[in-house]
DNA sequence: TACTGCTATGAGCTTACGCGCATAAAGGGT
DNA sequence: ACCCTTTATGCGCGTAAGCTCATAGCAGTA
């Protein structure tokens, strides 16, 4: 935990790229559209208007953004575009995160009962 | 990819928590004390400052948010503080995010040479 | 207690960005 | 050609948060 990791530091270039990549998932309106899509399987516009509420400017643009970033792909049906994952990557870090927070709450929860 | 994932989907709870603990990582400067604690192992503030050039109270502020979220913890040695990474997590996202990273660009150049 | 060095915090400035409204652009049907 | 539907974008507002300066709090020392 407290030991040093071997290998080089990130460099300042790396450590942008990280940090705009967590940017993305660290808005809940984005993150709320991937995990739709995730478990949804792919949705176009309207139903994502639908599932989460939010105004279709707004969709669009995040769509955007995470389209640009490679977490999402588009697909012309006519004249409506379908959405739909196109990174794994997602889901493993949200399952990461997740398991890591429930263990993290479990232990505070050992601690006050201990106490 | 496209497929469906099981299991429940996220409740906006969670999904805050989520979109939280990413905002945590979407920070350069955060990022950046991390991963220095991370590669150098505990330091205290006056050698984060040295290596990172940010400011005191920038520094203390970051660290008092790292520090509530669970990613690093504190030790007093006489009045200094040294920190330390809490959490075996953020080394963990960062090299899966990495790869992943790594792994497009190749994609992307595949496709370019291609053409 | 007074003094010194280290850290935390309140106040204010500035920038970034979410969010919606209105509108433009694009694609499809008649 | 026109019109309708779906998506993208310019504009503006409001809020959140980074960043700094100054200062308050705190641990150790004489």
């Amino acid at each position: 935990m407290g030991h040093p990791t071997p290998g080089s530091p990130p460099t300042p270039e790396l450590l942008d790229e990280l940090s705009q990549f967590f940017r993305l998932l660290s808005e809940p309106a984005r993150l709320q559209l991937l995990c739709q899509l995730e478990h949804q399987g792919p949705m176009d516009v309207a139903a994502l208007i639908e599932a989460t509420g939010f105004s279709q400017s707004h969709i669009s643009r995040q769509l955007g953004q995470l389209q640009r970033a490679g977490l999402v792909r588009n697909q012309r049906e006519g004249v409506r575009l379908t959405y739909a994952v196109a990174d794994p990557l997602v889901p493993q870090l949200c399952n990461l995160v997740q398991t890591s927070l429930r263990q993290r709450l479990e232990q505070q929860l050992q601690l006050l009962q201990s106490a």
